[in-house]
RNA sequence: GGGCGCGUAGCUCAGUGGGAGAGCACUACGUUGACAUCGUAGGGGUCGCUGGUUCAAUCCCAGCCGCGCCCA
């Protein structure tokens, strides 16, 4: 007997070591099959998982799971990325604690060391926790972005851009980071507004005693690297100016005013000093200008001997604060005004970012970019939702060089080796460099390999193929790249899908993935995305806990609609928990009932009709489950196998069969135990992949109570739509049952007759479909409706209670039950509402443009409606008469 | 400033060019041994506002109001 409550942490841990030790994960068993590949968005080896990665990999398991029973050759490939500064910092932060110990204090290679240590201990928690969410990866193939082979790769790829001229070393601004010391991309900054201030300052003008030029900054401290002033070449204030110099209050530097469109005539006073070396505007316009570079800060941010000597290692706001003080004592402030503006800040150390010129390595993203949006273009890969193409689309086409290296010690190092001339060769060993060097010198020399690492997303772009054994040509990569489909959120668009499809399109000819699928953000009650700077996060683990990973993942999938943001609420959840109970004790009936299945079974041999509508309706939610699927519209697939195991498999089918069950009809009995059976099965097969863990362990548990099961239900087929299962005549019927059953007890329960007591069913005016309806299902009725009889007649006792079923009138003989003025109420309303219908019927038929314009099937339509409407009303009318009359 | 999206029942959200839906919450009543994590019945919405297209608009279009996100 099945156990009265389902208890989901035993059964979830069970399972899923069953599931992994049997191999059930494991690609590459279905040598003929269709192969179906997902890769994971590696999660990061610091996380632990979020609500972000719950739906994700949810959605991702939905789909493996459901290919995998449809009978593909299935590969989840899993793995993570090792994170360069989010690791790093995590590691630095250890050391601080645990003895007050720099990096700097152990030097690189023990650093390293400690990194992967702490990695094999305590790193890749997640990946315990997506088992936990019952992701279905093939963990035998489980990669990590540092791994030796994938390492290879990102050895190969960058020395082949560098040959093919796509990598790049410059000399340019970057962001920098002033806390971690390293630079970022221009995605890692987040632009933050800020209430600060401008400061207007006023710059003499060479050699005319008392004139000045007055320049607006958000940024006074970096006024000691200014080498310039720029005023628009049509501001007609300052046209005579062009051509002179001011001289740089505190420094005495001459700047030369120039004319630059950059400079907004409506922004401050309409001019503005220029300092090339501290800001990227800027420095496009001492380029254009041929102005000096003077960079007057360290890698702290503090400035640095190429300033005064009373600033110098003064820390940026404190020199802010300075200079301000200085040039008012020198009677050059102007005016100070509040503003607010944009701060670049990190995204990982939250300071704000400084605009440095150092040298740093670069990929020609523009190049690349060519091929990745032609793809999207013509249809290679396509969004879904589509319209996320344009985001794509937009950033592609404005992509700017991404700056690859970063000053950290976690991650590939850069295979770049330096002469002593700053000669560089790019190998991808050690061994290769000095070969190349002792080329180009002659003779064996000395090298020095680049300090720097590569940023994360570089590994992480090739991940498609680098996961699947690239550079070798492997039997895997051969199978399955490209890949199908990618899972992710919108956020990392830019991130990570535009660079894949660069790298992929590049290094294998061919897209990533045929199909992007970008899924809701998980945010917050007020719609804000979660983070733990924020601390509005829910962990889903604390929700698997309480109520399971099924209740979660059904959740997840039920709210995911294309193209919204989900805001979770802990009480869908508990929803969905109850559904799992629902089918828990719908289960335990079947296996009261002996339904438990076995014998080999064709479900379209049925003879009765509540069995025929069974399997239509099992057959409609088949469609409606695998095209939900297919479509990526997942709440609308969970919506279908929800409705169905409850409303119509629990709710009626198993009302409407408990007769048969406890009948004499033998053969009835056995036909019925046998579709029951195979309609709980269908259930199991069809919620697997929203909720695996219940249904397996329903699975195999009706394997054993009946004579066993070819696979586990992970392995089992996805049933096909089949057409000889459609039954519209037994679909009719048992609607009929249905409505009339409910009609009953609604009748029933507005006129407060008490739910224990049986009363006659009459039924006037019966066609005679109606009576053999009637007949055939006249047990069922009188069980489901609390009647003690049901029979036809041709008057109707006064004191009754009216109401209708399609030609036929019911009748309940209520006299001395019924309360005569709600009665009067009820009836009063529907024939208002009759009313109603009618009249707006009315208005659409009267209406000659209606009736020249519509469609034929809509004026029929509307005909029907008016029709019926109208017999309903006359009828309801009698009734409401002969009340009046019995009063 | 540019782009994307959202305003539908008390709450969280589906949905559609021709008869307004779900889950939760709420109200009443609980029988017939699968289920109180449940059953039966019920109340509740000028589908943000204003115009336009259409025979017909909650749905399509425009504008407005409110809100969110991304990019500059």
């Amino acid at each position: 007997m099945l156990d009265k409550i389902y208890a989901p942490q035993e059964v979830e841990r069970r399972l899923y070591d069953q599931w992994e030790s049997a191999g059930a994960f494991k690609c590459g068993q279905r040598p003929d099959a269709e192969p179906f590949c997902i890769v994971i968005p590696p999660p990061n080896v610091t996380g632990s998982l979020h609500m972000g990665h719950a739906l994700n990999n949810t959605i991702q398991d939905i789909l493996t799971r459901f290919e995998r029973m449809r009978g593909k050759d299935v590969l989840w490939q899993p793995g993570m990325d090792h994170a360069g500064i989010a690791t790093q910092m995590v590691v630095e932060r250890q050391l601080e604690s645990e003895g007050d110990v720099r990096r700097q204090d152990l030097g690189r290679e023990e650093f390293v060391n400690r990194v992967w240590q702490w990695k094999k201990k305590s790193g890749g928690m997640i990946t315990q926790q997506l088992r936990r969410l019952g992701a279905s990866c093939d963990w035998s193939r489980e990669r990590f972005t540092m791994d030796d082979g994938l390492s290879r790769a990102v050895l190969k790829v960058f020395v082949q851009l560098y040959k093919e001229g796509l990598i790049y070393k410059d000399k340019r601004l970057v962001n920098w980071d002033p806390k971690l010391l390293t630079a970022i991309s221009d995605l890692e900054v987040e632009q933050m507004e800020v209430q600060g201030h401008l400061w207007h300052f006023k710059y003499p003008i060479e050699g005319e005693d008392g004139s000045y030029i007055i320049v607006a900054t958000t940024r006074p401290e970096t006024m000691l690297g200014d080498t310039g002033v720029a005023v628009h070449p049509d501001d007609d204030r300052y046209k005579d100016l062009v051509g002179k110099f001011a001289v740089l209050p505190l420094v005495g530097r001459r700047l030369p005013i120039v004319a630059d469109e950059y400079a907004d005539p409506e922004q401050g006073s309409g001019a503005v000093k220029i300092t090339p070396a501290h800001d990227f505007n800027d420095f496009e316009v001492g380029r254009r200008h041929d102005l000096k570079r003077i960079n007057i800060l360290d890698q702290h941010g503090h400035l640095n001997d190429d300033v005064p000597e009373s600033y110098r290692g003064l820390e940026r706001y404190e020199a802010r604060k300075r200079i301000v003080e200085d040039i008012e004592a020198l009677g050059l402030l102007h005016k100070i005004e509040d503003h607010t503006h944009t701060v670049p800040y990190g995204d990982r150390s939250h300071v704000a970012i400084e605009p440095w010129l150092t040298d740093q390595w670069y990929v020609d993203a523009k190049t690349l970019a060519g091929p990745a949006i032609e793809a999207v273009e013509n249809g290679s890969m396509t969004f879904v939702p589509k319209n996320w193409e344009r985001t794509y689309f937009e950033w592609m086409r404005n992509i700017r060089p991404w700056c690859i290296s970063r000053q950290l010690w976690w991650g590939h190092r850069i295979p770049a080796w330096y002469g002593p001339d700053g000669e560089i060769f790019v190998e991808q060993s050690e061994q290769d460099a000095h070969a190349a060097a002792q080329k180009h010198y002659g003779k064996n020399i000395e090298l020095t390999q680049d300090e720097d690492v590569l940023d994360t997303w570089f590994s992480s772009a090739l991940w498609p193929f680098s996961t699947l054994g690239w550079p070798d040509q492997t039997a895997e990569l051969k199978r399955y790249y490209k890949t199908d489909i990618l899972v992710t959120g919108f956020d990392i668009i830019f991130f990570w899908v535009a660079r894949m499809m660069m790298m992929g399109l590049h290094f294998m000819k061919e897209v990533p993935f045929h199909t992007t699928y970008i899924h809701a953000l998980v945010r917050d009650e007020k719609g804000q995305k979660m983070s733990k700077s924020k601390g509005n996060v829910i962990d889903p683990l604390d929700l698997i806990d309480k109520y399971g990973a099924d209740a979660l993942r059904f959740t997840l999938a039920a709210m995911a609609t294309q193209g919204r943001d989900i805001k979770l609420s802990e009480s869908r959840i508990e929803g969905y928990r109850n559904f799992g109970t629902k089918l828990w004790n719908a289960a335990r009936f079947c296996e009261l009932n002996e339904c438990t299945g076995g014998e080999k079974f064709d479900p379209k041999s049925v003879n009765q009709t509540v069995n025929r509508w069974i399997a239509d309706e099992i057959n409609k939610t088949v469609t409606a489950v695998t095209d939900g699927i297919t479509s990526h519209k997942y709440n609308e697939a969970a919506g279908a196998i929800y409705h169905f195991i409850w409303h119509v498999f629990c709710d009626w089918y198993l009302e409407l069969i408990k007769p048969l069950l406890n009948g004499t009809d033998e053969d009835a009995k056995r036909e019925t135990r046998a579709m029951c059976a195979w309609a709980l099965d269908r259930s199991l097969i069809l919620l697997h992949p929203f909720m695996p863990f219940m249904t397996e362990e329903l699975w195999q548990l009706f394997g054993e109570l009946g004579v066993g099961r070819d696979t586990m239900l992970i392995l089992a087929s996805w049933p096909d739509d089949d057409p000889r299962l459609e039954d519209a005549g037994a679909c009719a019927e048992m609607d009929w049952v249905i409505r009339l059953v409910s009609e009953v007890r609604s009748v029933r329960a507005e006129m407060n007759v008490p739910a224990g007591a049986k009363i006659p069913l009459l039924i006037r005016d019966p066609s005679e479909q109606t009576l053999e309806r009637l007949e055939r299902h006249k047990v069922v009725i009188e069980r489901l409706a609390r009647l003690d009889s049901v029979r036809s007649i041709t008057d109707i006792p006064s004191g009754s209670v009216q109401t209708l079923l399609d030609e036929a009138t019911l009748v309940l003989p209520l006299a001395g039950v019924i309360d005569l003025h709600k009665e009067k109420a009820r009836l009063e309303k529907a024939i208002a509402k009759m009313t109603g219908e009618i009249g707006k019927i009315d208005a659409k038929l009267s209406n000659h443009k209606f009736m020249a314009k519509a469609p034929e099937n809509v004026i029929q339509e509307q005909h029907a409606r008016k029709t019926d409407a109208q017999a309903a009303r006359s009828k309801l009318t009698n009734a409401l008469e002969r009340l009046k009359g019995a009063a």
